[in-house]
DNA sequence: TCTGCCATGTAATGGGTTACATGATTGA
DNA sequence: TCAATCATGTAACCCATTACATGGCAGA
């Protein structure tokens, strides 16, 4: 149910249509939680009827008219509820690391290519959010003092910053040990 | 479908019951990968009738019989196949993320308990995966030199070592960052 | 006696992924 | 002319979670 809370406070931040959605959960909120267009557009009609957000018509020239959603005053409610409950602490999913033992039944060197993509992308997305810092909260034209809105959104930013940087680290790692494999046990 | 493969890693590193990997599910495995007894059974089942998996009834004494499960020939391709197919890298899912940014709609400082709460969480893993890394790779009874697959399950747990210490550095910023708002705004 | 562990399952629901579907505009 | 972007959706399937269900043995 977590993905309706997202779009919860995705929409207080800033209203908008089904596709801006879409787009921030490819950005800014994708650094914590992912989600297609087609849930989105899912979780919208069911939140709408359910009275939790309010719907604009906006006709456009030259695009699509779009609908653009707020939250409505149940709509807030049923995010300071949740805010008030606990909820269980996160735990992995890693198809990599499941991989990387599975490699020990076939040939750990096979891996190599396929950590180092790995390495690749996460080396991507830790760039990407580098620049999204600078542009919004470190850089020059960044606003001080900051509202709590933006310090909170700068504690997740760098969440996801340590994240991808532990990430990082850790496929140094385990490239360290599979070449350290492949030279002690080469393959036939 | 990676289920499928983390239990087919599981049975080649040792087979056994469904109530055995529900039980690797919460500690070993777990730091990468969660499931429960419900979906471990049904998963058996359909794989055993695919014909990956062998079973064996085991009689016990003072205990229920219990289905002891290994990997079967085709079981082992399968898997062989999946390690040589390229994987998606991960995207998060982070409930407290959201809950964070929430929380400049509510109030920040309400959140303080439920972010110690999960620090004490990750406190308490961190604490558990130092203690088998020791009791099984770094402490006085650990074999040397250790062969691939006990390599690889080091690494892996490294990894979930690193992903803890990475979290807990986190959520004290998080903490920090609350504290600044609550004192520069406090709540009526 | 009661809790917890061992051991296996079924059923219902809900959420997520993938595939399919349409159609206009802008820029290369 | 072709690809990309904007914009919205439906349908089918798979997977995961939650609740329900049983029953014996060991130890506090």
């Amino acid at each position: 149910m977590a993905l309706d809370h997202a779009i919860l406070v995705s929409l207080l931040e800033r209203p908008g249509s089904g596709y801006e959605l879409a787009r921030r959960f490819e950005r800014s909120i994708g650094y914590f939680w992912t989600a297609t267009h087609q849930q989105i557009y899912r979780v919208l009609k069911r939140m709408e009827g359910d009275g939790l957000l309010d719907v604009r018509d906006v006709p456009q020239r030259g695009r699509p008219d779009k609908k653009e959603y707020s939250v409505a005053g149940p709509g807030r409610a049923v995010l300071a509820a949740w805010l008030h409950e606990p909820i269980e602490p996160e735990s992995l999913r890693h198809d990599l690391a499941v991989k990387i033992r599975g490699a020990a039944f076939d040939d750990p060197a096979a891996l190599i290519h396929e950590v180092e993509r790995h390495h690749r992308v996460h080396g991507d997305r830790l760039a990407h959010y580098l620049a999204g810092e600078r542009r919004d909260f470190t850089g020059p034209g960044a606003p001080s003092p900051p509202d709590a809105a933006r310090e909170l959104q700068h504690v997740v930013l760098r969440g996801g910053i340590a994240y991808e940087r532990m990430t990082i680290a850790w496929l140094d790692d385990v490239l360290a040990t599979l070449h350290r494999l492949g030279r002690n046990a080469p393959p036939a």
